[in-house]
DNA sequence: CTCCTATATGCTTATATGCGAATATAAGCA
DNA sequence: TGCTTATATTCGCATATAAGCATATAGGAG
């Protein structure tokens, strides 16, 4: 499995993408979609489709656990890919700060290292 | 000036921006375009339209001399597109060597560290 | 099996990006 | 000035990519 870096590069090369990978390396955690929703304040569908592109990519892992998925990042890929993790680490965690705030607001909404809210957040949201 | 780094990424993610900085970044010289089309053997026009996105994005430098126009790296610009350079140096050598080989034999043809010989040698191919 | 919730994917339309050919610009020289 | 060469840009067309909506899939609970 040949990979081609160029096309790496591309799939950094969205906004939405780098902050969702930034979630993954600034956390350290495994995130569930839903908790990447409410950390990006963008549609579900998006989450999924740039996910799709990371995984294809074998920049990111995943876990199912029932109904949830969990991405992290994927270290293991090869070593240029964790160089470029590491450079992302220590440049953008200022640069999106508002994503990785709304994250451990999310966050600490688990019970133990689990999500289980959903977007049942969504339906109080009506009330403000 | 902001710099949004997407765009840095988006930039890379053409394997031709990928290489021509590679150029730069492996042989740590000042290139001319006409040797930049040998070493990628692609059409001119493209080598100038790809470098002017490297060069709305501060990621290279130029000098003119007369004619020709020399395009270098720009370590200048940001640690974290330094950090990104190094990342590519580091892992990029091998993996586009035969632009590089190409490089080394056009550089071979300067009369001290001036290229002089243009696109002269188009002429001289169609013996083969 | 049925219903519900989290996640993933198709489909259609709008927008953007790519290419190649031709041409423009800019500098040197006669 | 006018000619030549190196480099940069413009334009029209084809193709790719993005957004938004609807729907499909997958797993859990009753």
């Amino acid at each position: 499995m040949k990979l081609d870096f160029a096309q790496v590069f591309k799939a950094l090369g969205d906004e939405r993408r780098i902050r969702l990978l930034n979630l993954f390396l600034q956390s350290g955690k495994k995130i569930c979609v839903c908790e990447m929703v409410d950390a990006l304040r963008i549609p579900q569908y998006q989450v999924s489709k740039h996910l799709k592109v990371l995984r294809n990519l074998d920049l990111v892992k995943t876990t199912r656990e029932g109904l949830w998925v969990y991405y992290e990042a994927n270290w293991e890929s090869s070593e240029c890919v964790s160089d470029l993790f590491k450079v992302i680490k220590k440049h953008f965690q200022e640069r999106f700060n508002e994503d990785l705030q709304r994250l451990d607001e999310r966050l600490s909404l688990r019970e133990g290292d689990s999500c289980v809210i959903g977007y049942s957040i969504y339906e109080k949201e009506n009330e403000s």
